[in-house]
DNA sequence: CACATTATAACGAACGTTCGATTTATGGTG
DNA sequence: CACCATAAATCGAACGTTCGTTATAATGTG
């Protein structure tokens, strides 16, 4: 209910223009999550949301504004990635931290389990700007890194980076997928996060290590 | 334009009734794996096949009953696999056999790409008699291979199977999702998939090899 | 005639968008 | 301080379109 200083309208319904905004958001993140961009009204959304309907029209443009905003704000954090690259850690060190981040990313974000689906590589195409950069970053950082290693004869000189990236990052995902597919829940803890980084590291670098 | 034995009515359009049907599950397999389920009218269907709008009703009861028939199509394929674990091969064989057959499943059916979306997982949850056994019945007896190798000192002793296994299918399912994603072409070629297979297992293999 | 299929129309429901009305906060004016 | 005009924010109803389904009459085939 706390007010936000660039807003002086209060609604009836205790929100202001901000949470407003911010609810709409979350709300539609959770639900194009669940069921795509086809799969939710937007009546459902703003019923869901607390919110009447033409809002979702007034600030985001209509459905599709509103659902370019959701994939914006949720692939912006691909950026993150380039500060593993930063840092002055040997190339394996490297790669488990993006294991790591990738585990991390995937467990607060439907997003990076989904975006390969039709509903969703719809949006690569009718959004390209946002999705396309994203996914190709991530990519040229790690082959980058893998180049490093092989470079300093630390992973095998036959090894292609390009595909080589590909399956680490497959190893991981396909955890999270299977496991989407499959209705088992996702557990959450921690020392299962470890585990299970532990465990593909294992595997990969007895891979690729020279 | 040929006929079946079991119907002997031609239509002006020289499709007789099973040459009707197939035209209808073909385009909807087509249809329905670009954009989901919501993403296709039955309109835009039937129109695309050739074929009256009312015959979708008439064979399928419906556009739900078409999308049931379409996925039981594509699922049935997964029973194959079983196949490959009859066999007298070691382990490895067998998961170099597995990894070939699902590459190979990959390249002629996009629902095996796009099984994890939420437009497809809401199919698990409509359909379960379809899509779990299937997906269900493929890990099994790849986490039986993997059981069998560590029981005959094949693999080492301190593998889980069943991560094991999701890694091995991961590297390979991330290559298509990731080609996918990046609207780069899928090269078609046999030559370029025997690369991927002998990538792929080298990787692999150096990491589980007891 | 029986059957298969077509084209067409109609149905109610749901869809995304638009629009006029209302509520609220703000700044100017006296 | 009181008043008022204004602009921003929000709402709910209404609009036109599309959806999946169903019914119907007409046409071609065995």
């Amino acid at each position: 209910m706390s007010r936000y200083l660039n807003s002086y309208y209060v609604n009836k319904n205790g929100m202001d223009k901000n949470e407003l905004r911010n609810k709409l958001i979350s709300t539609a993140t959770r639900l194009f999550a669940e069921r795509g961009l086809n799969g939710v009204s937007i009546r459902e959304l703003s019923k869901s949301a607390g919110v009447s309907i033409s809002m979702i029209s007034y600030y985001f443009g209509g459905k599709e504004g509103l659902y370019s905003s959701v994939l914006q704000e949720q692939f912006s954090s691909f950026e993150q990635i380039d500060d593993i690259n930063k840092t002055d850690s040997e190339a394996l060190a490297k790669i488990e931290a993006y294991i790591r981040w990738i585990i991390v990313r995937h467990r607060n974000n439907p997003y990076l389990l989904r975006f390969y689906t039709s509903e969703l590589t719809n949006p690569t195409q009718f959004f390209p700007s946002i999705v396309q950069p994203a996914i190709g970053n991530v990519i040229q950082i790690l082959v980058q890194i893998i180049e490093d290693g092989i470079a300093k004869n630390q992973f095998r000189k036959d090894l292609n980076p390009v595909d080589t990236v590909l399956a680490m990052a497959g190893m991981v995902n396909y955890y999270f997928l299977s496991t989407l597919a499959t209705q088992e829940l996702i557990n959450h803890s921690p020392e299962r996060d470890q585990e299970l980084i532990r465990h593909y590291m294992d595997i990969f670098t007895k891979g690729i290590l020279s």
